[in-house]
RNA sequence: GUGGGCGUAGCUCAGCCAGGUUAGAGCGCCAGGUUGUGGCCCUGGAGGCCGGGGGUUCAAGUCCCCUCGCUCACCCCA
């Protein structure tokens, strides 16, 4: 066994899955950079106050923080998300608005590790800071449905909910806990420790025993403003023309305490239902003012990409890219020729690999085939002696020909065109 | 943080229940068959503190305890 392993809920990502990660970023910054989003890196580390107002009652918060003290003591956290991040550099830097952000890169949340959950996950996201306007829910939550779309996930369900202003919030949070509470003896051990925490929460149960009592419980409908339930509706509409198809859920809260008016996921059909969830987002008006700037409104959304990309697997969507050079070079009279070799067709442009260590003709040749390359470029001790090399397909019974040095390059062009 | 399952070769695993010669298989790797040619086939080889520690026993990969790790679920969330 090693003597270093990695670290409990952290992982390696190695080719070809590497080569995966990095596409999905690319298809994401394709998508929302098409809609006049532009990339904003914060860094990975914050002033841990940064992140206070996701919610103290949060367990993303109270419990999973990755923070310390640093050298110039400084409390300090490791990002658990990058909404807050993109809030304080809006204040930091106050571009002008819209502004329209797109990020990617990890996350960090101390808790225990399993599937599609990880301490160190990533997460590409957007949000747009400064506008307030229904249509631009739908622009962020439309966006979000085209990536998903481009990547080939099919089982995609968009669930969408409105949370009211933070007064219709507010009293909806105080009715659902007094209907909770006096339904206490009907709710789940757990269902009565979230009740104390956060009544919002209750209603993510999916414990059969809490159903009845969530089925009863008040719907944040009835407590809408009328202009939230103006709001709402246009998004709906927007969607409806858009032909971006939901589903209403009554009962869609999400974990973080800024948010308010448009809910929304998106959820994984083929992910098990504790965590089918591969996105989230909505509007968190009150974020960039509580973090010291003026009133502004904010909407986006994160898409976790371990979780996508299990449900990528679950579907058969979206393979790993093929990785495969043009040409494999076998030196079997020193390796010398093979150096000399690979680095002209690089400079030309072309991918090339070769064996090392003067193994044999048999040896070199099986690592040409496993390679995936079109062609094999073949020097031995003749070729060597005369200045040639063999040219050799291997992905066809075309015959193999020698050709002098000095034609070698055109002829590999040739071949591979 | 709480539970279940699992740690044996680089990888996937058998062997454990009923302790007993030198711990196995497939794949992969290296070499040879073909003294200069991949895929298919055959032969050989390298590679294991059987996760770690303690205990029971004449004897432990196998039984017991502890511990670490992985994994699945709860919780939470992407």
């Amino acid at each position: 066994m090693p003597t270093f392993r990695t670290s409990p809920g952290m992982r390696d990502v190695l080719a070809p899955d590497s080569a995966r990660f990095r596409h999905f970023t690319t298809v994401f910054a394709d998508v929302v950079e098409a809609a006049g989003y532009g990339q904003v890196i914060p860094p990975l580390l914050e002033d841990v106050g940064v992140f206070a107002r996701i919610g103290d009652a949060t367990d993303v918060v109270a419990k999973e923080m990755y923070d310390f003290v640093d050298k110039g003591e400084r409390h300090v956290a490791l990002r658990p998300e990058q909404t807050a991040s993109v809030c304080r550099a809006f204040v930091q830097h106050r571009p002008a608005v819209p502004w329209k952000a797109w990020y990617s890169g990890p996350n960090f949340r101390y808790e225990k590790p399993q599937r599609g959950r990880y301490r160190q996950f990533d997460q590409v996201g957007i949000e747009v800071l400064g506008v307030d306007d229904p249509y631009l829910d739908a622009e962020v939550i439309t966006l979000g449905w085209e990536f998903f779309d481009r990547l080939g996930l099919r089982g995609v369900t968009l669930v969408l909910n409105s949370l009211g202003e933070p007064a219709d919030r507010g009293r909806y949070v105080e009715a659902l806990r007094q209907h909770f509470e006096a339904h206490a003896d009907e709710l789940s051990d757990v269902s009565r420790e979230t009740l104390a925490r956060n009544p919002l929460r209750v209603l993510d149960s999916k414990r059969a025993q809490d159903a009845p009592a969530i089925a009863a419980a008040p719907r944040i409908g009835e407590f809408w403003s009328v202009a939230a339930a103006a709001h709402f509706a246009t998004v709906q509409r927007a969607l409806d023309a858009a032909g971006v198809p939901y589903t209403l859920d009554p009962l869609l809260v999400r974990g973080l305490d800024y948010y308010r008016r448009t809910t929304f996921e998106f959820q994984a059909a083929s992910l098990e239902s504790a965590q089918n969830a591969v996105g989230g987002g909505g509007r968190y008006d009150g974020l960039v003012e509580d973090l010291g700037g003026p009133p502004t409104p904010g909407i986006g959304f994160a898409l976790g990409v371990d979780r996508t990309l299990i449900a990528c697997d679950d579907e058969g969507a979206f393979p790993p890219p093929p990785v495969a050079v043009d040409a494999f070079v076998v030196d079997t009279a020193g390796g010398a020729d093979a150096h000399a070799i690979t680095t002209e067709l690089r400079r030309a442009g072309l991918r090339v690999d070769r064996a090392f260590e003067g193994r044999s003709m048999k040896s070199q040749m099986k690592s040409a085939d496993r390679s995936g390359a079109r062609l094999a470029v073949i020097v031995g001790t003749d070729e060597a002696t005369a200045g040639t090399a063999v040219v050799r397909p291997l992905r066809s019974d075309a015959a193999q020909t020698t050709v002098a040095r000095a034609e070698l390059l055109s002829t590999v062009q040739e071949a591979l065109s």
